[in-house]
DNA sequence: GATGAATGAGACTTCATTCAT
DNA sequence: TATGAATGAAGTCTCATTCAT
């Protein structure tokens, strides 16, 4: 197949954003944002520096980028799971996307290290908004409908799975990368219990 | 009253030192860190720059004295409510003395954005010691015998506890600051549900 | 004759580096590098502050490349002024060299502030080595060969060399810029029998 | 014996001046005088900031000082054991000398760093001066005494000194310290001859 | 589009020196 | 005398951003 000029150029574009996506994630990584300059960033992705501003605003720009794609990598996979293990019980489903997500960051704390305490409603939100827009999937619709499925009923069924969302993020950071307060799987049990008392709210007395 | 000479020195060391930790306050409700110079500090607390360094050894150090000093504060008064209060039903003291706190939250609003998230296991944890040392109040104490007397048990009270101050923490500094996902007043009947299904978990059958 | 783009950058950045060198050279002359900070040098030199660092790591860098670079020449013309005058004796040609420094140094007493005492061993060896690097000239092979031609044999030239250029550099700072011991016309005689005596232990009995 | 409340004043100032003598030498032995502060020095002499400039002008008036005193015992001592061998020979009794200097220096290379290349001209001239001064001995004086009794005789005695003395500091530094152009004992000898030719050229012809 | 040299504001820190106590 | 808190000028160095090529 022949490649045009111009699509040659293009490609050449997307290789050279997505160098220094990779040298900024890696840096991110390793160093606080601060720590880490445009120059560093750059150097890595054995780019020019001025090439850097062709791409993005500043370090900030890119950190936020790759925050919103590895949030929605991480939802999509544990999503594509929950297809796959045809589980139907709500509390069960719930707790198994979680869980899904959360043996991906135990496996790659490089990723949390990265999200850090990121994983907050901003990203969240966004989250569920470009899920809507690329319809890839959408957490809240299929959320409500398995719990409607399930004889469960929620006033703002956004706001819980937000709640959910945030206990498990800001507790398990500490809890993977510190075991504190607890290793993650002492934590696990603790947190999952708390996660289908909060659920169990909405349980409809039938 | 006499002072002697030695305690005038003292006493104007102190003044300095308030005034560095002041004007530090100051500035980091307004800015993020990162955008307040150790100049803006001593610009703003009067003295020279060089005084800064007789006291701190950076601007993360002045950082970590007023959140330990902040939370410290914050508990104590909300614990200082409670006992007044005399409530002793041991779901509602636990929503009473986080409500306490969040109420002093959203009328300083300029605390929330300092503290920030940083309201975190590391800060909860030395809280709780100081706490101890102080002998002013212990909370896991308290929430122990409270919870004892009102025939609760936990297997592990001090993670249920770092559990529900995580959730509220990090949904709240939200809700009060951009009220997302919902302005604190609805938020809070949701929240205080959620926490009153995780304590309930203890609740032993009898 | 066509100039390319990319070479105008090079002569410019050559030009830029010149104007550091010139003015650092300027400002060691006049006073003690201690008191002579970056920002003096680039603001005499007409550049950014940064600039400076993107040439070198700090202004002793900038110092040993001067005081590199004018040993060198010091070196190169008293050589080139030898050989024009076909002085063939052993003896009366190291005086000769040395005479013609010195005369250098009496005329520009400020290189010899700026050299000051670091005429020393690490830079005369240094300078030995490079010669021969550069094949522009060679002191000692030169030294050996008079000599040897003039019935002259030293077991370790290399270090006789050494001895009278220390006792000349160290001696004649002095001598030159405070006339301590003496003016430097009147210890010249004195110096260079001095030497002669040190030359002549060289003298082979024939 | 009682001591005077004047004289325990007196006594403790000497403490007090030794201390901070003996504290400055200590650090210029171990670091270069531009990296060690007025601070320094106090902390390791135990007193306040303030007294520092009671008993000296600056760091480096302290330094000249130090060097003016080491300078003074080390020729001392080298004439102690002149004395006490008796070596009349001129040329014996000078290289005598030198060696005694140098063996001391050897065996105390802290002092050796810290003198460096300052036992110049100015040092030297001094110490002639204060020597002659003291009366405790006086270097030129002997030296010509010893030199007209063995038939030498120099038009500038002195000068012939310095230039001896300025060759063996300049050379002698770095061949102790670090073993260039040779380690000391291998350079003795070569050092030696010279300094004996030097001296040769004032033998009279008889 | 891509480059990377140049910029210069400004951050952090040190330190000699003063002076009230 | 002795102290040491306070000063603030001055120093080194970094870095985001621009712009001529």
């Amino acid at each position: 197949m022949v490649i045009s000029m111009k699509s040659k150029i293009i490609e050449n574009k997307k290789i050279k954003e997505n160098n220094l996506l990779q040298a900024a994630f890696n840096l991110f990584t390793k160093e606080d944002i601060t720590n880490v300059s445009v120059n560093d960033i750059v150097k890595n992705a054995g780019v020019a520096k001025g090439t850097f501003y062709l791409y993005f605003k500043d370090k900030y720009q890119i950190r936020d980028i790759l925050i919103q794609k590895e949030a929605h990598r991480l939802f999509e996979e544990a999503h594509k799971q929950l297809e796959k293990n045809d589980i139907r019980n709500f509390e069960d489903s719930v707790i198994f996307l979680i869980n899904q997500v959360l043996i991906r960051l135990e496996n790659n704390p490089l990723i949390l290290k990265f999200v850090e305490r990121n994983l907050s409603w901003g990203v969240f939100h966004t989250q569920l908004n470009t899920a809507i827009d690329n319809d890839s999937f959408n957490l809240i619709k299929e959320f409500n409908e398995i719990a409607t499925a399930n004889g469960y009923e929620f006033e703002n069924s956004e706001v819980i799975l937000y709640l959910i969302v945030e206990l498990t993020g800001s507790t398990c950071y500490n809890s993977i990368l510190h075991s504190q307060p607890l290793p993650i799987e002492e934590y696990k049990p603790i947190l999952f219990d708390s996660i289908r008392a909060i659920l169990s709210q909405g349980k409809k007395k039938s």
